[in-house]
DNA sequence: TAGATTGTTAATCGATTAACAATC
DNA sequence: TAGATTGTTAATCGATTAACAATC
């Protein structure tokens, strides 16, 4: 079998540029070239086309892309041609957030659930969902076929939760909680942690001032 | 002058040792060992001395670190010695989730201001914060210092605020919206895409589906 | 001293970019 | 055909890792 190893990173350009090609789509563009892309979302137009050749030939010489059809790959490629059960875990502000960004919804992401171990947060409508009881989790997760959990909650639940969302079939966990969490080796699990980057950012507006010192 | 470059994904590991050896601090571990940190936050140990290494000598050979040492070390780097006043611009689900997120006021991030231009939202209170008019931002801008803003408004939106920050003294951006923004070339600015990492997940289930076939 | 762990160099690995033949 | 842009290879660049001397 032979093994292709697709960078992290290509991936996550895919996903720009896949956004990128629904704005064109939507404002009516059927054409666009790599060297376009690569201005729109601010990467070379080598990555541009170098990031596509990992999947195939989807443009024409002399021409460029057709903006439909490679919007259509780029989604199939993302596995956003078809529809993903996601549950959110936590419901407070982020969970709350999250349930009701457009982002999500958007891009094939169903989400089927919310739950929460907080009586004062149990019950209350987000939308069109309820927040259910944590306890519910298990049965709701095997009649909605949950694939992908979210977890919203504090740190010092975290590890516990996903423990939870492994042991009831999810395969995947996105996790927002700022601390590492262990799966075993066949689930996929990324973090977003919202405060890293702006950590970034004061480090380098520190280091631009130690630098002309 | 010399230039030192230092890469990105170091700095976000750094921003992910701090937070590691605030949690070894709380539980009164007073020395950690590279391997341990590695340990911690998944990475290798000789990547935990690499990063450290930018930036001076921290440890005590055949010792380790000193955990409070250490943490207030990586805390300098990343400029959280100091407070930092910064704004939110949007109140809408993901701005509230932001104004009440622990994760920035733990780490020296001071929330000066909420903004909107929705009446509807306007008066409301967050916390101890009250949603501000828009038009209110340059006032309040030099009054407070604010030198982070934070975009939380629609993509439609979002390079408008951007430019009324710029224009206002905001020297660095943090973008919730997905779309590429410009800015001019010292204003430091990154994305936090909260799908893109969703994405990241369907994609790796969907391509090992593809290579098992 | 023996054992442990750092700081640093050199080797390896992988990703980006430049360049150009292919081709519309 | 001339002009444009892709797909792909080779060169470059940069980041990670392995290994080990320094040293507590």
């Amino acid at each position: 079998m032979k093994t292709l190893r697709v960078p992290e990173a290509t991936v996550t350009r895919l996903s720009i540029y896949s956004r990128f090609l629904e704005r064109l789509d939507r404002n009516g563009i059927t054409t666009v070239s790599s060297g376009e892309i690569a201005e729109g979302v601010g990467v070379s137009p080598a990555q541009v086309r170098k990031d596509l050749a990992y999947f195939g030939e989807f443009g024409t010489r002399g021409v460029g892309y057709n903006v439909k059809d490679l919007l259509k790959y780029t989604l199939k490629i993302l596995g956003l041609d078809q529809e993903w059960a996601l549950a959110i875990v936590g419901a407070g502000n982020l969970g709350f957030a999250l349930c009701t960004y457009r982002g999500f919804n958007v891009r094939g992401f169903h989400i089927v659930g919310v739950f929460d171990n907080d009586p004062t947060r149990i019950g209350k409508r987000i939308g069109d969902l309820v927040v259910q009881p944590l306890t519910l989790f298990p049965e709701i997760a095997q009649k909605e076929n949950i694939r992908i959990g979210v977890i919203a909650v504090p740190t010092s639940a975290a590890q516990e939760v996903a423990d939870m969302m492994v042991k009831n079939g999810v395969e995947a966990v996105l996790n927002f909680a700022p601390v590492a969490i262990n799966v075993p080796d066949e689930i996929e699990m990324r973090n977003v942690d919202l405060s890293v980057k702006l950590e970034i950012l004061t480090f380098n507006l520190g280091f631009r001032n130690a630098q002309s010192l």
